[in-house]
DNA sequence: TTACTCTACTCGTATAGACGTCTAGACAAG
DNA sequence: CTTGTCTAGACGTCTATACGAGTAGAGTAA
């Protein structure tokens, strides 16, 4: 039995809104496409083209209102901390410089299947001192990505090395916050107090172009982090709560 | 035009089906009615007995199987908050609706100043219960909003308020996350054990459309709410860390 | 001007049917 | 006993259609 690298129609379709989106061809407030339109630009029926936006509503991408339209909901994260991809960006322009120090890499069997596993500190630099800001852990397919276990990302971008060694391009990333506190030998990594509050952490996974899942992420991150967000507000004729 | 009391067959499919696993008729891990069953049970196409379906499996309480059935889960519903200011459109569709209890509000006096203090426990009421998600304290300038002490909360959304009766259209918010370890009073208003995580909390503060300040927030989440998110990943000539 | 109606467009719900893939068991062939 | 095939049942995808209901703007009547 071959395993058919079939995708189905609609998503494929919520790819490549998802993509405009993200792009910024559709901004926030902006309408999509409405059904109708949606059904004559990829030739589908209406039920595909809804199940295609479906998968954008349940990501909280885009919003539907009933008689008026689909529209894209909040500006997703970008150049944040948040943002994996983004580390070095956020640091543009100024005295520092990241750094990445591999704790932990190698090749581990899971269920009769060889992943990658890295564990690494990552932070700042400047001349005066090193900073670390988080603790990440990623998983990825040993069999996707050969060789990878040889490779030195104490000098090198992981997602640079991908998209240079493995032609794979990080397109997006879905994760989910969550609080933990870390265990003493992690405190200590990260340069937090023994009796220092809760840190929070990042699960999720890393998708390239086609949408495959190529990482799964672990970051936690240290206290002198901050996360900042700006939310958009929208008006509902019904009101909210 | 009559407000009638039609509800979706889907809703209502979904509805019995909830209530059927919820009482144990149908407990984790068996198996619930399948999909042509459920046709012939409900007298409904094929579409809708999955859209009901569909609504439990978003809700976390049933996984479907491909070639073998639907599933009761063994998890707890998680609630997921995708955009914090999507509160109440996160919940459309579903058979859920919002709800407020105000724990306290009144005057207060800061400085010779006279502001507006609110508590809220927020959360989604379903047929069968209520759940809280959060706990959220609003900061507001009392002599902007005049007579704003005598309204009830419970009933409308603050925003709307804000909309309707003082013309004032909150637009964005500016938040910071954070994390907290609730005391006992607080962990038992959220239902969280007493030996429960840290809860994530989100401090700032909320514009309206001339960006001037109009509400100091502070909510702390319970941990069965969801944060998930989606970073969009660029790629710079540079690379990234 | 004001209020109402009409209409086009949008999403929401529902039906009926078709075909594909996956699972698990029955059964036959080796 | 192992392997392969077949089949029934279950979910996955997709088409085509229909009608309901909310929105917004154009046009019309008072």
């Amino acid at each position: 039995m071959v395993k058919s690298s079939f995708t189905p129609r609609y998503v494929h379709m919520s790819q490549q809104l998802r993509g405009l989106i993200l792009e910024g061809t559709y901004k926030p407030g902006d309408a999509i496409p409405s059904e109708a339109e949606l059904m004559s630009m990829f030739g589908t029926a209406r039920g595909t083209a809804r199940q295609a936006v479906d998968v954008l509503v349940s990501e909280g991408l885009v919003r539907r209102q009933h008689g008026k339209g689909t529209f894209v909901q909040l500006q997703p994260i970008r150049h944040s901390i948040l943002n994996m991809g983004g580390f070095t960006d956020s640091l543009r322009g100024r005295a520092e410089s990241p750094v990445a120090h591999v704790i932990e890499a190698g090749l581990t069997e899971i269920d009769g299947h060889q992943y990658f596993r890295m564990v690494r500190l990552r932070g700042t630099r400047t001349p005066e001192r090193t900073t670390y800001l988080s603790l990440d852990t990623s998983v990825m397919d040993a069999s996707r990505f050969p060789g990878i276990e040889d490779i030195d990302f104490e000098d090198r971008s992981l997602y640079q090395i991908l998209r240079e060694q493995y032609k794979t391009h990080p397109r997006r990333t879905q994760i989910t916050l969550s609080t933990e506190i870390p265990s003493p030998d992690v405190a200590e990594l990260l340069g937090e107090p023994s009796d220092g509050p809760a840190l929070i952490k990042t699960e999720g996974s890393a998708f390239d172009q086609n949408d495959v899942e190529i990482e799964q992420i672990k970051v936690l991150y240290a206290s002198r982090v901050e996360f900042n967000l700006t939310t958009a507000i929208a008006e509902f004729p019904g009101g909210e709560l």
